[in-house]
DNA sequence: ACCGACATGTAAGAAGTTACATGATTCA
DNA sequence: TGAATCATGTAACTTCTTACATGTCGGT
């Protein structure tokens, strides 16, 4: 459950309450990890009862908001949980299930769904791109946040590399597509 | 759901029983569809009573095994599914969690994690390969399996550049830590 | 006065895993 | 005779999503 280790993450830097903490995930992890908004309020319940984290009710706002804290304990369990090697995670394709099945299918939809795909991978390039750029020009210069930023923009180099794979995975399947159509007029 | 559809896509090939249905998917697609024996049986009634499949006893078995085949009912949903574009799937990476708040962790520690996953993924593109020259020359002659090995090569090829963009994306992030860690030091 | 953002929750359902339960057949 | 494989299921639990429910605050 990295739901748990991610809010311990977010409360590490700075105490905040559940909304503020979705509004945290959505701009900074949810390419990798999104939440919703009503995971969060029984997780941060859950969280109190392992005394991961501590709350106070918010005094200044009258809506009745509340502010949580991580706990030394949190701390530890943080840290613990980033340095312990991550298994091997389960990897899930739709795609990958429907092309395994493509035999009969008209080749012309099939070739149509790897350059939608391409053009997907693509965007995404473009957009982790100036995210990356976006990271360079914030925190250049604010020392608070260079610790992190080398961090932020590995996980963002990730899905550069990964949608550069797509990218050339489509052009390869295009391909060998035209090439088996070629052997079949032969 | 694409476990209806991975059932449908298997019987569309041979009809077959619940137990050969869970090994066809261990022997094919478990690396981007995996199920649990446990999930197989509540599917195959829910699939019945949706008339996507009928059901026969078999009587030259004596263990009460049952062979399901595909109505004409399910071919049309296989095909409509395989057609139609497959939405972008989420993503989820622990790996990617854990790596965004590694702010404080020890490099020396983040460095192994990397050098691992590096390793897994160069033994993943190995297998790849050696399952690619199984399919070439298991399927060279037999007509019967041409028309899909094409489609059963992609899913292939798409671990091999998936596993290949990991080990680029390990290489650059132990190089960026390199060079953090020359920064601090100067 | 009303809308959008702020703020916290509950309930129901989907999809999947693990554990439990049962029993036949095959082979060493 | 005992273990591995074949064969089918149920139950409990985890994780996550969507829908529902409630209410405040700030700006137009």
């Amino acid at each position: 459950m990295s739901l748990k280790y991610a809010i311990l993450g977010f409360l590490n830097v700075q105490e905040m309450n559940g909304y503020q903490l979705k509004k945290h995930f959505d701009e900074s992890i949810s390419r990798f990890w999104s939440v919703s908004i009503s995971q969060i309020y029984p997780t941060l319940n859950d969280m109190l009862k392992a005394e991961l984290i501590t709350v106070q009710e918010n005094c200044d706002s009258s809506r009745g908001s509340k502010e949580y804290f991580i706990t030394e304990r949190g701390k530890e369990e943080l840290k613990e949980w980033i340095t312990e090697p991550t298994p091997q995670e389960p990897f899930r394709s739709e795609l990958l299930v429907k092309l395994y099945f493509s035999a009969n299918i008209d080749k012309k939809t099939v070739k149509q769904h790897f350059l939608e795909k391409k053009e997907e991978a693509q965007k995404r390039i473009e957009l982790y791109n100036s995210f990356l750029d976006h990271i360079k020009k914030e925190h250049q210069q604010e020392k608070q946040f260079s610790e992190a930023a080398i961090y932020w923009k590995m996980t963002v180099r990730y899905g550069v590399f990964q949608s550069t794979a797509v990218v050339e995975w489509c052009d390869e399947c295009i391909k060998l597509l035209i090439e088996e159509k070629e052997e079949g007029t032969k």
